[in-house]
RNA sequence: GGUCGCGUAGCUCAGGGGAUAGAGCAACGGCCUUCUAAGCCGUCGGUCGAAGGUUCGAAUCCUUCCGCGAUCGCCA
């Protein structure tokens, strides 16, 4: 029970006592007390003068006296323009602190046993091409978001859907087997999934290639598009490909396979997992007949050439396809299908989309649909949408072109980490296993850092250097305050699992500061969970971070002479650090012991 | 053009009805014989895109406008 729920009930009998009137409980309102005023917690007065029928400052006054009375736990308060700044005593702070200390994740909640799971689709990539930049985002995300709602107490589900066919995998496939002289990843020493990237950008280039040579015969740019040897080519791999043409159905699992190698060790890498996959090769028939019960229904339409349409124009959308007038179905009746089933499946309370905010009203027209083929469920649908990740211009060049590939960006963070480290002087041996397993967690730190700590919705800039800065609000500032508590508790030959602690006397501000900072991580967490947002959590551990930082710098911890003393602010410290651990691990961040 | 999103310090971002709008970076100046200086402190920097409205109170909510982006495919 936190503390503001009880003190929200003291107040409202406070308020029945006083004036004789019971208020809405929307109207006790309560804030983080502004650091350069005394107290710990604020109650807004304003929106109960109404009912107090006096001013601002009499009203607090009245309150403040009441509840100092009334709460053991409230030891004195302040009126300034009708903000009521209520002190909390110390021995409340103590005794948080005594409970929850040692506990590994204080603020984690137990898992619900019988809940409805949490499906979380994120990843999902073609595999026609490595990852790349925006790819990173979205895992880190799905990731990130997942584990919070774990936390948070969720049985969550982490899905891959992954675009395994179409006729963006057959480009590669083609390019392949005419120009590739059967090279493996093995044969060029590259990994799967760039090998596979290569030739599709190469099938790319030779189409262009054939599309100017086309146009230059006087054919319009449509024409040649759509006439060009090469794309009449790839279209009829992917027909014998729905044929399952054996031949086709071979090489299509064998260049899919070096692809999936690729990933894994992309995965691997950024720290990413997921308890299912699945692939759209085996789920994209679905949804036809869903398609057709709403024809039936009359609540879809088709039009002369066969088509079928979803009219949503009533809704202020237009009208949208659903089945092509051959009747294969399009993305959006895949959706339909798959959204489904899993629902069907597996009931669960909410279903998670990670996918990029250029699918907004992809998922918008999704939920619409759905509801009108009688899906009521639909609103358990959530499209987390994230806005695009930009880089300084001229930077970064990627292996393949015009994206930023994920392998490279993370070569390139570690080579920085290994620079910054190297320039220190940290590390003895920057090649000991020991160094490069630090630049590894500093530089995914860095990356995984400063990626979340923004607002998924918007799109954001990545500044490689800035993120992996070690002073300021980056992942390697908070991993080294974490390092600096783990050498702090090493050095003081103090076992806090034994040892007992007494009554530090009074709290000093900042001991106060860290506890309060401490105190405020479970709901820092059930937000995050409820908004989907690691962002919350990134921008509380730097607060923590830095807090602890001030905190060091002045209070005196293994130079303290009073023993006791000393034991107190070491487990407040690792409280601390215990705390910080928890709110990086939710963002997928690993916290170094040494540094 | 329709729809959705965004616009806060030179730069990157917090804050999303409440007190004097916050951090970091950059710039400048202090603090290492002292527990990790990969740190800490200080200075400088703002008509919160603009105008109206709602409110005791607006960066925050509403309306309009401006700017930027996404989207409006028988691609996924």
């Amino acid at each position: 029970m936190s503390l503001e729920k009880t003190l929200k009930g003291h107040i409202m009998s406070a308020i029945d006592a006083l004036y004789g009137q019971k208020p809405d409980e929307k109207l006790i309102n309560f804030q983080k007390t502004r650091k350069e005023i005394a107290g710990d917690l604020t109650l807004v007065t304003f929106p109960l003068l109404k009912i107090s029928k006096k001013n601002p400052q009499q009203t607090a006054e009245e309150i403040g006296a009441y509840l100092q009375e009334k709460i053991e736990d409230i030891s004195g308060f302040n009126v300034i323009k009708g903000f009521l700044n209520l002190e909390i005593s110390d021995s409340y702070w103590l005794s948080f602190m005594k409970e929850n200390a040692l506990k590994h994740n204080f603020a984690y909640k137990a898992k619900k046993i019988h809940s409805h799971p949490v499906l979380i689709e994120y990843s999902s990539p073609n595999t026609n091409k490595p990852l790349h930049l925006g790819h990173i985002r979205n895992n880190l995300l799905g990731y990130s978001v997942a584990r919070i709602l774990e936390a948070a107490g969720h049985n969550v589900i982490k899905t891959n859907l992954i675009n395994d066919r179409g006729i963006h995998i057959c480009k590669s496939m083609l390019a392949w087997l005419r120009w590739g002289k059967g090279e493996t990843p093995e044969s060029s020493g590259m990994k799967g999934d760039h090998l596979i990237g290569k030739y599709y950008v190469l099938f790319d280039k030779k189409y262009k290639e054939e599309i100017a040579a086309l146009i230059a015969e006087g054919k319009t740019e449509d024409e040649a598009k759509n006439e060009a040897p090469l794309i009449v080519e790839a279209r009829e791999m992917l027909r014998k490909w729905e044929a399952k043409d054996p031949k086709v159905i071979a090489l299509w699992e064998k260049l899919n396979s070096w692809t999936y190698e690729g990933f894994d060790i992309t995965y691997k890498r950024l720290g990413v997992s997921f308890d299912m996959v699945q692939y759209e090769s085996q789920t994209y028939l679905g949804g036809k007949s869903l398609v057709e019960k709403g024809l039936e229904k009359g609540v879809l339409f088709r039009k002369e050439d066969g088509s079928v349409w979803a009219d949503l124009t009533d809704e202020g959308l237009d009208e949208k396809l659903l089945l092509r007038s051959d009747g294969t179905s399009v993305y959006m009746t895949q959706d339909l299908g798959t959204a489904t089933e899993r629902f069907e499946k597996m009931q669960p309370e909410k279903m998670i989309y990670v996918v990029g905010n250029e699918q907004n009203y992809h998922f918008d027209v999704l939920k619409r649909v759905l509801k009108k083929l009688g899906m009521d469920w639909a609103d358990i649908i959530y499209h987390l949408s994230y806005g695009m990740v930009e880089l300084p211009h001229g930077k970064m060049k990627s292996r393949e072109g015009t994206v930023v590939d994920a392998d490279d960006l993370m070569d390139e963070m570690y080579a920085t980490a290994r620079k910054t480290g190297e320039e220190l002087g940290k590390m003895e041996n920057h090649e000991s296993e020991e160094a490069q397993k630090l630049y590894e967690m500093v530089s995914m730190a860095a990356l995984k850092y400063f990626i979340l700590k923004v607002d998924p919705k918007k799109k954001m800039m990545f500044i490689p250097e800035e993120s992996i800065d070690f002073n300021g609000n980056t992942g390697p500032f908070i991993q080294y305050t974490y390092a600096r508590i783990q050498s702090l508790k090493r050095k003081s030959g103090i076992d806090l699992m034994q040892a007992e602690i007494k009554n530090p006397g009074q709290l000093l501000a900042k001991e106060k500061e860290i506890l309060k900072q401490v105190y405020e991580l479970p709901e820092i967490l059930e937000s995050a969970a409820s908004g989907f947002s690691p962002a919350l959590l990134a921008n509380y551990s730097y607060e923590l971070a830095k807090g602890f930082n001030q905190f060091y710098q002045e209070v005196p911890i293994n130079k303290e002479e009073d023993e006791n003393k000393r034991a107190f602010r070491l487990l407040l410290a690792h409280f601390a650090g215990n705390s910080l651990r928890s709110a990086m691990n939710l963002l997928g961040i690993e916290m170094p012991e040494k540094m």
